[in-house]
DNA sequence: ATTATCTATAGATCTATAGATAATGC
DNA sequence: ATTATCTATAGATCTATAGATAATGC
């Protein structure tokens, strides 16, 4: 007995729907997919539409422009990241070496596990757009977190030739690598990635391993 | 007394040139701001005509097609690294973590002083094109030298976990941190960016010291 | 009545080609 | 004769809007 899906109101499409997920959800879903692979403006609405068997128009329904579409889907690349980050800067007995270790095996399979490998799409030239400065500044918060737990892990010697801010950015940058290693297929390894994040401020093994441990326990 | 430039051959620009450039360099300097600021696919042909004051369609006497143009551009991003990483290899004498060493300093530099910071290219969606293989395959040389010279001159404990793939990985996407922080306006700092790289094969400061002395002495 | 689709289309592109034109080079 | 531009345009898009239609919801 085959279970047909629930009917939904509005009039049917020509082509009937092969996923349960909500209308929105398929075209975010068909979007990401495509901006990853061809870039935003290569793109055409058209193509999005297709892929979920809709008419190009129809998406206009669900979203105001193609832009609202982009929008949404950074989001998702950080928000989860930038939550956690906030909750460990409220946690002000922890060790600033396990924070970092933690929030940046977390980032590593957040993005290595959303779907498409979204997070690619932080590269496009369109998320500089004014348009997407929710999404930076989502970033930037995410960045200045990294920074504030890598001064405060760094060794003396590194704490003084190099900023906070520098910190956060070679940090935030190190844990992009998944990006680029989940597009050539390349295994992902969260533990090793956040590791080499305190290698760069300049803690040794047995520093490592600690805070390791600790982020294991969690 | 203004010297006017010499006359070429053909028929005059509606608009005189401003520059004393080839055509062909006005066109891949005017596009090299446009695709790095706006993407490949955003960018028409007809914005880089109007940049240099020519006609949209007198861009295809010089080139065959857009893609054309971006090819070439994108050779450029890592032409004189590999060469002298094809040098550095060819030097059998030389220290490895003094070979990874150079190699990163005058990467980042050549990213950094790149027009327009063309290196920016690699991460539009089309680099991945099949248009593009030769780029690719260029760049991926490059990543594999650094990976030969990491694994030479990584710790035992990193050699151990790490194949010389994974080091070549990290290694120069450490490197192209350049790319970001000079979008951004952030000083660049070739040598502690290469520090970084040694420090990611677990090379503490003192060894660090030792290959950055080798470096400085070329 | 509300929802979610459809058809049709306006208006604005965009790339590339064809062929004319106005210089310099020999 | 050669070079480097120009004008004009074909043909293929592309985004977004207007308004019709065919379901479900109440």
């Amino acid at each position: 007995m085959s279970t047909s899906p629930r009917a939904r109101a509005g009039r049917p499409r020509a082509t009937a729907a092969t996923t349960q997920l909500a209308p929105r959800d398929e075209i975010l879903d068909a979007a990401a997919a495509l901006f990853v692979e061809k870039g935003f403006a290569a793109t055409s609405t058209r193509e999005i539409a297709e892929r979920i068997g809709i008419r190009q128009a129809s998406l206009y329904y669900h979203f105001a422009g193609k832009d609202d579409i982009l929008v949404e889907l950074l989001e998702r690349t950080v928000r989860s990241s930038v939550e956690l980050a906030r909750e460990l800067r409220a946690d002000s007995a922890l060790d600033p070496a396990a924070a970092l270790h933690l929030l940046a095996v977390r980032d590593v399979e957040s993005l290595a596990s959303a779907p498409h490998n979204i997070g690619t799409l932080y590269l496009l030239p369109e998320a500089g757009r004014e348009r997407f400065d929710g999404f930076r500044a989502s970033r930037r918060e995410l960045r200045d977190a990294y920074g504030a737990f890598a001064r405060d892990a760094a060794t003396d010697a590194l704490r003084d030739t190099w900023t906070a801010r520098e910190l956060g950015d070679a940090i935030i940058h190190l844990v992009e690598i998944v990006i680029p290693l989940r597009r050539d297929g390349e295994a992902i390894d969260a533990v090793r990635i956040a590791d080499g994040c305190l290698r760069l401020c300049g803690l040794g093994d047995e520093a490592i391993a600690r805070a390791r441990a600790l982020t294991a326990a969690r």
